[in-house]
DNA sequence: CTGGATCCCCAATGATACTG
DNA sequence: CAGTATCATTGGGGATCCAG
């Protein structure tokens, strides 16, 4: 179950060789929205103003670029409907759900925690 | 199992409401060493000088900044033994334990699927 | 309704030098 | 060894306007 330290002389996390992209996807994770919206979408297939209006403060131009990136990753599907107005819905692809799970994890952690997290950070600010 | 869609009028998530730190629980996740750095500490407690070797490319303010966070927000504990030089030891406190569960496997999941990704993006950049 | 294009800013990060 | 202090940088993200 050793994470990195498995070896002797264990390879420095996170290290830059050819085809170590362990920080290209950690920071998908990491940018600002990309966890709401995965989370969101583990629910199920939702439209692009749906997601706006759920996720508390995404401006239109953050929305849309974590969307790209997502599609661009192969984790959301953008399905157009050439109507008028024009509808688009995002869903997961099937790897998008298992990282969906993942942050959806992360989520319910950080919701089950964040308490302990507030009362943490004032004692350690007295 | 719903993560936020689960009323009829769904609160949208991340609201900034006076109890809620889900935002600033996940900007801990989503700054660009926590991750790594809850992950290595997952294995045991290590020295800053050994944290500093193992994670690539972290410079010595950062370092020193993650783990202040991290301790500020209770989830790594820090021991000074006042040698000469001085040694200074950091490890998981109980709940860190339990979120260095959940980012240790947001990295397995990143090393598991790196590749899908990169063929993704290649797919999509053409 | 679903974006694309622009401008702009600041906070996160890096680099460097210094210290008990 | 384990930091602290300072300065420079940059790109992530917000605001706004426009368009099919």
């Amino acid at each position: 179950m050793s994470l990195v330290t498995n070896t002797d002389v264990p390879e420095p996390i996170g290290a830059a060789s050819p085809t170590c992209l362990l920080r290209d996807v950690l920071d998908r994770v990491g940018d600002k929205w990309s966890v709401l919206v995965m989370a969101l979408l583990g629910d199920g297939p939702r439209r692009y103003s749906e997601l706006q209006r759920s996720i508390e403060g995404i401006s239109q131009r953050m929305l849309t670029l974590t969307l790209r990136s997502l599609e661009r990753d192969g984790l959301v599907r953008r399905t157009v409907t050439p109507t008028s107005p024009p509808r688009v819905d995002y869903a997961l692809t099937p790897v998008g759900e298992t990282l969906s799970v993942e942050v959806s994890s992360l989520i319910r952690w950080a919701e089950r925690h964040r308490e302990y997290v507030a009362t943490s950070r004032l004692r350690y600010d007295a």
